[in-house]
RNA sequence: GGUCCUGUGGCCGAGUGGCUAGGCAGAGCUCUGCAAAAGCUCGUACAGCGGUUCGAAUCCGCUCGGGACCUCCA
C-alpha cells in the first residue's frame, strides 16, 4: 500500500506525509473576506481541501479543520477604492458592520452546502479574536522584531530576513521586495518597503476599531490567520492550505509572525491550489469577471449561456489537478455537466446490480476492475490527483452499464471484486469526492403520478398507440422530465 | 522591470523517458416502433528550433506565445 504524498510549497517537492502527533492532523485554511459575496474563484479551494479533509478523515485520521472567517480589517468592496469598505458602507446605509458581514457570512455558507463540502470544525473570525492578535504583536514587540509609529504597528522584515529565511515559501528575495515601486498607504511610517502593518491606527471616521495598547485601530492583514491558527492548531501544525495567490505576501507574513512569536517554523506542509480563470484570465473584481455563486447556479450573468448544478462545478474542479490553472467555459461546464451525469447513472445502475452465483469466470475482466478500483487510494496518495481517480471511474463506467444490460454477466467477476467494486465506488464517489445526485427525484406524489403515466403509456405502446405513447414523452420532455425505454421493457424516468 | 509557472488532438484536461489517460464534441455500427440512453469502433496530439539519449510530450538550451505573484485577492 503507498503512502500519502503532497506537494509541500514550501520545499517545492511532493514529500510523503507524516502528521506531527500520530493518528491527529491539525489543517488551516483561508476562508473567505466576507465583504462581498462569494464568487467562482472561492470554490476551488474550498472543494480541494474538502477533499482533502474527508480523505485525511478516510485514512483514519482524526482531523482539526479551521478554516477563518475574515470579517474584520482592510477591505475591499464592489465600485469601491481600496479603504475599509465595510465600514464606509455601512455608514451610508446605516448598518452595523456585523450586519453586513453576517450577511455574506450566511451567503458563503448557503454556497459551500450547495457544493456538498464538510464544516469544518473550527470556523473563528477575525473580530472574534482581536484578543489573541494584540497578544500575538505584543510578544512580537517584545522579541525586538516590530516597531510603532503613530498607533501603528509594523513588522522588522529586515531584522526578521537577517535571522530567518525570508521569502522561501513564495521564492522571493529580500532585495527584490524592496524594488517595489508601488505606493501604498502607510508607506512613509515603514522603516522599509518590505515591512508589513501588524496594527493599524484607525482614523475617527472609521467604524471597525478596537482598544488596543498602541490606540484605537484594527488588526493588519495577516496577523489574523496566525493567531487563530497558533490558538486552535498550536505553534507547529501540519497543513496551511489556500490559493496559489496568498503565498506571496499572506503565507509568507503568517511564517514570519508566527516564527518570531511561537519560535518555531508554524507549518509542516503548505499547500497551495492553482486558480481557476476566464478566458485565461484569473478571476478578480479588477478583471470585471467575477462570477458569483447566485449567478453561477441561476445563469444570470454575461458570461454564462446558462445555469450550473453546484455539484457540476464540484465535479469541474475535481476533474482538473488542484495545482493546475483550471480554464472556465461554457462549453468545459457543459462537457462536466454531461460527464457527470453519465458517471452518476453508471454508479446508480451499479448500486441496483446484485451478485448471484459465480459463474463463467472472466479472469482478465476481474483483474482489471481490481487494478482499477485499487489505483482510487494510489492516485489519491499521489497528491490528491482526483482526475486520475475519475478517469478510471470513467473507464468503470461501460463495465457496469454492460452489467446492467446483461451483456456481462454480474457472475463473471468474483464475488469478492463485485463487493470490492460497490464499496470503494460509494466510498469514493460520494464519500471522498464528495460528489451528489444532480437530479432530485420529486416527491412522493410525483411519483405516483410518473408511474401512472408510465403504465398508460405502456399500454398505449403494447396496442401499437405510438401516437399516443410518443405524445406522452414529448410532452414530458417540454417538461424537463426525460423518459428511458429500457432494454428490458422497464421505462425509467428522470428529471434534467 | 524582478521572481516563478505554463503551452498536449475541435474543446477541456491526465501525463513519473519507452507501453491506450479520461471527459465532451464528431463519424460509423449494434440495440430500438421511433427517440433517448447504453455498448462497440475510430482521430493518433504534444508551440517552434536545436541538444542529451538506443529512445522524449516527458530532461537541457534558445525562440515565440499565455499566465501568476511582486497591491486586497481563493
Amino acid at each position: 500500500m503507498s503512502e500519502l504524498k503532497v506537494y509541500n510549497s514550501l520545499n517545492r517537492a511532493k514529500e510523503v506525509f507524516s502528521p506531527l502527533v500520530p493518528g491527529h492532523v491539525g489543517m488551516y485554511v483561508c476562508g473567505p473576506t466576507v465583504s462581498g459575496e462569494s464568487h467562482l474563484g472561492h470554490s476551488r479551494p474550498y472543494i480541494t481541501f474538502d477533499v482533502v479533509y474527508r480523505y485525511l478523515q478516510h485514512l483514519g485520521y482524526k482531523v482539526r479543520y479551521v478554516r477563518n472567517i475574515t470579517d474584520a480589517g482592510h477591505f475591499e468592496e464592489e465600485g469601491r477604492e481600496a479603504e475599509d469598505k465595510i465600514s464606509k458602507k455601512a455608514v451610508l446605509e446605516k448598518l452595523e458592520p456585523m450586519e453586513l458581514v453576517q450577511k455574506y457570512t450566511n451567503l458563503f455558507h448557503w454556497g459551500m452546502q450547495q457544493f456538498n463540502t464538510l464544516a469544518p470544525s473550527i470556523e473563528p473570525t477575525a473580530t472574534g479574536h482581536i484578543v489573541e492578535q494584540i497578544g500575538m504583536i505584543e510578544k512580537i514587540i517584545a522579541d525586538g522584531y516590530a516597531y510603532v509609529v503613530n498607533g501603528s504597528v509594523y513588522f522588522d522584515v529586515n531584522k526578521y530576513a537577517a535571522n530567518y529565511d525570508y521569502g522561501k515559501l513564495s521564492g522571493r528575495k529580500i532585495d527584490d521586495l524592496l524594488e517595489t515601486t508601488r505606493e501604498l498607504d502607510g508607506q512613509e511610517e515603514k522603516r522599509d518597503r518590505a515591512d508589513f502593518a501588524l496594527w493599524k491606527s484607525a482614523a475617527p471616521e472609521h467604524i471597525m476599531r478596537w482598544q488596543s495598547p498602541w490606540g484605537v485601530g484594527f488588526p493588519g492583514w495577516h496577523i489574523e490567520c496566525s493567531a487563530m491558527a497558533t490558538k486552535y492548531l498550536g505553534s507547529q501544525f501540519d497543513i496551511h492550505g489556500g490559493g496559489m495567490d496568498l503565498q506571496f505576501p499572506h503565507h509568507e507574513s503568517e511564517i514570519a509572525q508566527s516564527t518570531i512569536c511561537n519560535h518555531e517554523k508554524p507549518v509542516r506542509y503548505w499547500m497551495h491550489n492553482n486558480m481557476i480563470t476566464i478566458n485565461g484570465r484569473k478571476m478578480g473584481k479588477s478583471y470585471g469577471n467575477v462570477i458569483t455563486f447566485t449567478e453561477l447556479f441561476s445563469g444570470s450573468h454575461p458570461i454564462l449561456e446558462k445555469a450550473f448544478h453546484p455539484m457540476v462545478i464540484r465535479f469541474f474542479i475535481l476533474q482538473t489537478h488542484y495545482r493546475s490553472t483550471l480554464d472556465f467555459s461554457n462549453e468545459a461546464l457543459m462537457a462536466s455537466e454531461k460527464g457527470l451525469k453519465r458517471l452518476w447513472e453508471a454508479y446508480e445502475n451499479l448500486n441496483k446490480l446484485s451478485y448471484t452465483t459465480a459463474r463463467n469466470f472472466d479472469a482478465e475482466l476481474d483483474a482489471r476492475i481490481v487494478k482499477l478500483v485499487n489505483e482510487f487510494e494510489e492516485f489519491m496518495n499521489d497528491d490528491i490527483s482526483t482526475a486520475k481517480v475519475l478517469a478510471n471511474m470513467f473507464e468503470l463506467a461501460p463495465v457496469i452499464n454492460s452489467m446492467k444490460d446483461k451483456t456481462i454477466a454480474v457472475e463473471s467477476i468474483s464475488a469478492e471484486t463485485f463487493a470490492l467494486l460497490q464499496t470503494q465506488m460509494k466510498l469514493y464517489m460520494e464519500n471522498i469526492l464528495g460528489l451528489q445526485a444532480v437530479t432530485d427525484t420529486g416527491d412522493d406524489k410525483l411519483q405516483g403520478v410518473m408511474e401512472l403515466l408510465i403504465t398508460i403509456r405502456k399500454e398505449a405502446k403494447t396496442k401499437k398507440d405510438f401516437v399516443t405513447s410518443d405524445a406522452i414523452r414529448n410532452q414530458l420532455s417540454k417538461l424537463g422530465i426525460a423518459l428511458k425505454d429500457e432494454k428490458d421493457g422497464n421505462t425509467t424516468w428522470n428529471i434534467e
